[in-house]
DNA sequence: TGACATGTCAAACAAATGTTTTAATTATTT
DNA sequence: AAATAATTAAAACATTTGTTTGACATGTCA
């Protein structure tokens, strides 16, 4: 007991580790209810009874599992994207939207956290607190004071609020409305980098135009 | 045989009704997986066998209580927005806002139908298609002349396409994700007509203002 | 009224599945 | 090398749940 942290077994954590990632594949293919214990396992080459000794119960795994996702893909694609602090906000909101939209379409090992985290929105299990107040409350924060610069307004400002939802809004709609998009137009979901990429300037030029035009001062205020 | 449908016995369609409005809320509130034969049939006052008995099989229930909430919603919400076809399209644009809000933030006694059409996002079934092409299909074609409209562009620019999907991303926003944006900001969810028909004044400022700074020959152009 | 069809109900069935148990295996420490 | 702790494996357990069954009730028609 007394070197138990220091003595981990060699293949533990390789385990575990395994165990996240095939369950993060199923849970996303199928749902959490959907998900059975044994394919999980089979996937990851584990026993059954391999999640309830590293896990306690299929639950927390599944909470682990949103954890593990939401951390990968924020190291992947960090919000900022490498822009510094000081950075004129009107580029810090555009490394802000493609950033998001590259976590939203990655194709990677990892894709399966925008999944899970669709279906967190329809569903929301004891997961998802931690989560918003862990990762998404302090992305929020980011971009509001993004937009409350943009918009020369105080941070709790209504409309500085609203706004924020509008630009996040544009980009998770491929997102969430993915099965509808493809059957309306096929040929129109971004794909590539190129497409991801020229969506994000969309989203960046048509929310920069509405946030400066509705701001105080502003000559221009919609119809 | 001869005269099976017009003998139809007293309760039959009355429990067959029953059974739907109770599955439409119960699929709704936990998902197809989730929801038991059990807890339907309690609601609907009816015994274990009775969805077997009626349906079939449990899917099949499922797949009728979709077209039955389709049609529920279609009847509630017809198509026609009562503006005329000549209306200038800033008015139009707006109906169609603030009418797709009213629609998502029903809390009439078949509300469940937005859900169980979020619930297609992250899983569609066979009952997506029909939907789309019958009841999406022509709202979309109506946004898209609208925004075509407004920002002096052909229909097939891809501008207006984009437009069109970064109007209904706003409105469908806090549907999709209400679960986050409750957790975030428990006071700010649309709740009254009051509320609704701010947000649908918002949305509609923020678009027409970006979309008249996107169109050619505008001065503005975001950054 | 009596025979037949139809719908309802309680109970049982059968399959899936999360979890536990117990033994075997492997790694670490003394 | 022996002992101890940690991990894995196979099997069994217990519960949930969709479905089926056979009896009972009810309405229809001869």
């Amino acid at each position: 007991m007394k070197s138990r942290t220091r003595s981990a077994p060699r293949s533990h954590d390789e385990t575990r580790r395994q165990l996240l990632e095939a369950s993060g594949e199923v849970f996303a293919e199928t749902g959490f209810r959907d998900a059975t214990v044994r394919e999980i396992c089979r996937r990851a080459g584990a026993n059954v009874a391999a999640v309830n000794y590293h896990f306690g119960d299929k639950e927390t795994l599944y909470v682990e599992v949103l954890r593990y996702a939401h951390g990968k893909a924020l190291e992947k694609y960090p919000p900022s994207m490498g822009l510094p602090e000081n950075a004129p906000p009107e580029k810090r909101l555009h490394a802000f939207i493609h950033s998001l939209l590259l976590r939203i379409f990655d194709k990677g090992p990892y894709s399966w956290h925008g999944k899970l985290m669709s279906r967190e929105m329809i569903e929301p299990t004891g997961a998802l607190d931690s989560l918003v107040e862990e990762r998404i409350r302090p992305m929020s924060a980011q971009l509001w004071k993004i937009v409350s610069e943009i918009m020369d307004l105080p941070l709790n400002d209504q409309r500085v609020w609203q706004c924020g939802f509008s630009v996040v809004s544009q980009c998770v709609f491929f997102h969430h409305c993915r099965p509808v998009v493809t059957r309306l137009f096929p040929k129109q979901l971004p794909q590539d980098a190129a497409s991801i990429k020229q969506l994000a300037e969309h989203i960046t030029t048509f929310s920069l135009a509405a946030m400066k035009s509705i701001r105080p001062g502003s000559k221009r205020k919609g119809l």
